[in-house]
DNA sequence: AAAGTCTGTCCCGTAGTAAGC
DNA sequence: AGGCTTACTACGGGACAGACT
């Protein structure tokens, strides 16, 4: 059991996660671990976290600065890899991630504690603070919004240090960046100054402290105080600016507002640069072609060579980055927006040399236990599981499934909102920093069309995220609180969609943005632990449709009651949504292990009893007898190709009337809401699957595992707890199961039982390495308060059917054998709905793999669907 | 080639905030 | 110091033209 750092290294740990990258050093003792009790008490106290993220005093300017330049000079022992900028630079993009169980450990001076000379490998490059990287990558794109760049207002608080990299290698190199000095850096000093202005007095914050211009002076003239990307951005040196066109500010504009910056077309850019790209942004001939960047006539002549059609020109120079990358994803996806513009260093040599040229997406993924040496965060598209020991990462409320992004030319259309009001809420027991970004449905691998963005908003008022950091594609939010759990209301968390021809131009690129409009939001916590290493969490949300019209469109399911009931059917399956047309359609599929349908058919439609936002249907019965719960779907069609997400079901065996409904347990996995939940006692779709009467509730939140503290079933017998876990993962029953019982003070922690023995080098824990995607699915629900209080029965109810049949848990669905996989998906013929079948094959096949107690054939699906990589190969070098 | 769909962009109203009076 | 006005923004919904299927 890998034993979690004393609360006083987590707090500080947790500092600098959010400062250390910010080349800050702070003068603080870890080294006398409080009691939790009274690390609780500092993170409470209202004091210690408004000041936490900046430690008001405790910069030391001087340090700072060496940071930038010596990666590992961290002031304090304790400060670990983690801590130092240049550390992270060169590791993410090279995946020398390893697991920290049974890999080798490259050498990453800070990983074990203190900081002894860093030994660079071939894929660590430790670039040193050079004015150079401060040119024209300072500069913003042109072509992107303010939005989009907003991230560059943290540049303010120096958190947009790591606006240089949009990809995973470059969000996870950030910190790296920082070190090194990234344009945002501006040399250490002078970005914590200002990180530290901001965040010790956010409202106090003056950024005309700033050697730099007023953000009065910033063309959008924002009348706000505080840093925003206008005015941060305005903040930069004339020269600078000069050498890019100016960047039209991004935001839409009133009649009348700025006229001299629009276009007379309107499909002309309000950028006032000269380019007249025909859908408006600036464009390579206009952007990349500026005479001021060395860079850019590099990627014009790349851009010539490629020979690049004028019509699918790209908003930025970064793609034209990957073009002259010879289309490597990795350089791919570490150049992948406009931020990336701050790495395009006027070396091309350097540019190449910063960037790891085979980087991919489709490298091998571990399957060990989500510990990693250092405090190198592991690439996004690394199966992590959502829970490991005692800690858990859930995304308690889910996100609307409807968020319409935003893209560069326009303004930000607001952070993501919940179906019920308010934000999504992730909740961690242990907090550290979390990282948010968004993944590509149901795999979790960087969308390519959409980033996150961060929304400065005055709401965050949260003392969980009253700070937030943006790396560009990531936003990273220092997570404060008890030690029991902490809940963290993502509120700054806006979806901006880039362009489909800015991507589908990528040398290799095989995503195609159209009709690809569906993204997860992933949520990882690092939580440090005794013996240096970072176990990473990680965790997905629904699906959120990001598309006007179609999330306009689309039919949404938002709840359905039964979940279940016998194969005779005839009983009323209501459900509840938006977007339900007059004459809607209800469809209940059976799918193969193929994916392809096996059964299909209507269901009637009690017209009388439906409305525009609830249907009526009388479930039909299933078309086989079964012995054991059969797994269907369903999905609500409005015609006009809109449909709804599938929708799982479930067939009991038997008939209405000849017994009552039995609980299934291996339907846990495959609820409704297709979530896998490491602990089925913990799933409300279990709950829900086991009550075949249990009524959606509309509010209900489809919990990724650990019910809150408040439920009523934090405190199951263990044995109860590790009958159902070894029935979930059969494949961990091999190895020694250990009861944990957890600290007092850790309520959230307490019902996480049946972990194994952290002595093991492969725990067997690492089975529940679910893919992330396998942690979301189906539609937003909230747990009602009466599914809450329903589950302990519910599980009770388990409980006693396991005791009285203990073979019926391992009587899994067939396991497909090969799962069809997205990549191997003709993307140019694919449609909305076969997006929508993909998602739910996915998702099902996830839970199939699950359930088929067949490690090896989750593994080869973890692989299959992220890497591709045969299995085994992760304990060598992912690369 | 036509029609429908989708994408990217712009328009506009509302709410909120800060500065100025 | 507090209230009012003004100016500006973010946010969110709608719509359009061109591209695409």
């Amino acid at each position: 059991m890998s034993t979690i750092k004393s609360a006083q290294e987590l707090d500080f740990r947790l500092l600098f996660e959010e400062h250390g990258k910010h080349s800050t050093a702070l003068a603080l003792d870890v080294k006398t671990p409080p009691s939790n009790q009274a690390l609780t008490e500092q993170l409470c106290s209202p004091e210690l976290q408004s000041h936490l993220p900046c430690l008001p005093g405790t910069v030391d300017y001087d340090h700072a600065d060496g940071l930038s330049h010596r990666p590992y000079c961290g002031l304090q022992q304790n400060f670990r890899a983690f801590d130092c900028p240049s550390i992270e630079i060169t590791s993410i993009a090279h995946n020398h991630i390893e697991p920290g169980n049974d890999l080798e450990v490259l050498p990453l001076g800070g990983a074990e504690g203190g900081y002894p000379e860093p030994l660079w490998t071939r894929d660590q490059l430790y670039l040193p603070l050079d004015a150079c990287y401060r040119e024209t990558a300072l500069s913003p794109s042109p072509c992107s919004s303010l939005s989009s760049r907003s991230w560059m207002s943290d540049l303010s608080s120096c958190e947009s240090f790591s606006h240089g990299y949009d990809d995973v290698e470059g969000e996870l190199q950030d910190p790296a960046l920082l070190a090194l000095g990234s344009p945002g850096c501006r040399g250490g000093a002078f970005g914590v100054e200002l990180w530290q202005q901001k965040y010790q007095h956010p409202s106090a914050f003056n950024p005309v402290l700033s050697p730099y211009q007023s953000p009065r002076q910033s063309p959008c003239h924002s009348p706000r105080t505080s840093v925003t990307e206008e005015n941060w951005l305005s903040c930069r040196p004339t020269s600078r600016a000069s050498s890019r066109p100016t960047s039209p500010c991004g935001k839409r504009r009133h009649s009348g507002a700025e006229p001299h910056t629009r276009s007379p077309s309107p499909h002309h850019s309000p950028s006032p640069t000269p380019g007249t790209s025909p859908r408006g942004s600036v464009t390579d001939d206009t952007w990349v072609g500026s005479p001021a960047t060395a860079l850019g006539s590099l990627l014009i002549s790349g851009c010539q060579e490629l020979d690049i059609p004028s019509k699918t020109r790209r908003t930025t120079s970064s793609h034209l980055g990957l073009l002259i990358g010879q289309g490597e994803p990795g350089l791919d996806t570490y150049q992948d927006s406009p931020g990336e513009e701050a790495q395009e260093k006027p070396n091309l040599a350097e540019l190449y040399l910063q960037v790891p040229s085979h980087y991919s997406w489709n490298k091998p993924k571990p399957g060990n236990a989500p510990l990693f040496r250092g405090l190198l965060p592991p690439p996004l598209d690394w199966p992590l599981p959502n829970q490991y020991d005692l800690i858990e990462l859930k995304l308690e409320v889910q996100p609307r499934s409807y968020h319409r992004a935003h893209y560069e030319t326009e303004g930000s259309r607001g952070s993501i909102k919940a179906t019920a009001g308010g934000h999504p809420v992730v909740k961690v027991c242990l907090f550290s920093s979390l990282f948010c970004s968004l993944g590509f449905d149901s795999l979790i691998r960087y969308h390519k069309h959409y980033r996150l963005h961060y929304v400065e908003k005055g709401t965050m008022n949260s003392p969980c995220n009253s700070k937030v950091k943006r790396i560009h594609k990531l936003l990273m939010i220092p997570l404060i609180g008890n030690l029991c759990s902490i809940c963290s209301s993502i509120d700054c968390a806006g979806i901006l969609k880039l362009r489909n021809a800015d991507i589908e131009l990528k040398k290799g690129e095989t995503d195609i943005g159209r009709k690809n409009t569906r993204v997860r939001v992933v949520f990882r916590v690092a939580v440090p632990q005794q013996d240096g290493q970072m176990l990473w969490l990680q965790t997905a949300s629904v699906p959120v449709e990001c598309s006007q019209r179609s999330g306009q469109e689309l039919p949404q399911v938002e709840s359905f009651s039964p979940t279940s009931c016998f194969v005779d059917g005839g009983e009323e399956l209501l459900i509840t949504g938006t977007n339900m047309s007059a004459q809607p359609r209800v469809v209940f599929v059976e799918k193969g292990p193929d994916g392809r349908t096996q059964w299909e058919v209507d269901a009637r439609v009690l017209c009388d009893k439906s409305s525009e936002s609830r249907i009526m249907v009388e479930i039909p019965p299933y078309v086989k007898r079964t012995v054991s719960p059969v797994q269907v779907q369903f999905y609500v069609s409005n015609g006009k190709r809109r449909r709804s997400l599938m929708q799982s079901f479930t067939y009991l065996p038997g008939t209405r009337g000849s017994h009552r409904a039995a609980p299934a347990v291996k339907q846990e996995l495959w609820g409704s809401e297709h979530i896998f939940c490491p602990d089925p006692s913990l799933s409300p779709s279990h709950d829900a699957v086991l009550r075949p009467d249990a009524a959606y509730d509309p509010c209900s939140v489809p919990l990724h595992g650990l019910p809150s503290q408040n439920s009523s079933h934090l405190h199951h017998p263990p044995a109860f707890t590790l009958s159902l876990e070894a029935s979930l993962f059969p494949q961990v029953s091999s190895a020694p199961c250990q009861i944990m019982t957890a600290p007092p003070n850790l309520g959230l922690m307490s019902v996480q039982m049946g972990t194994i023995d952290a002595q093991a080098p492969s725990p067997p824990i690492q089975t529940l390495n679910l893919s992330p995607h396998a942690s979301a699915g189906g539609p937003p629900r909230k747990q009602s308060e009466s599914s809450k209080s329903s589950l302990k029965s519910s599980l009770d109810a388990h409980k006693e059917f396991l005791l009285h049949n203990p073979g019926e848990e391992l009587n899994v669905k067939e396991e497909p054998e090969e799962q069809p996989i997205l990549g191997s998906l003709g993307f140019q013929e694919i449609t909305l709905d076969d997006v929508n079948e993909i998602i739910d094959r996915d998702i099902g096949a996830l839970s199939s793999c699950v359930q088929t107690d067949q490690h090896d054939q989750f593994q080869q699906y973890n692989w299959e669907h992220s890497s591709r990589t045969p299995p085994g190969s992760f304990h060598g070098d992912p690369q």
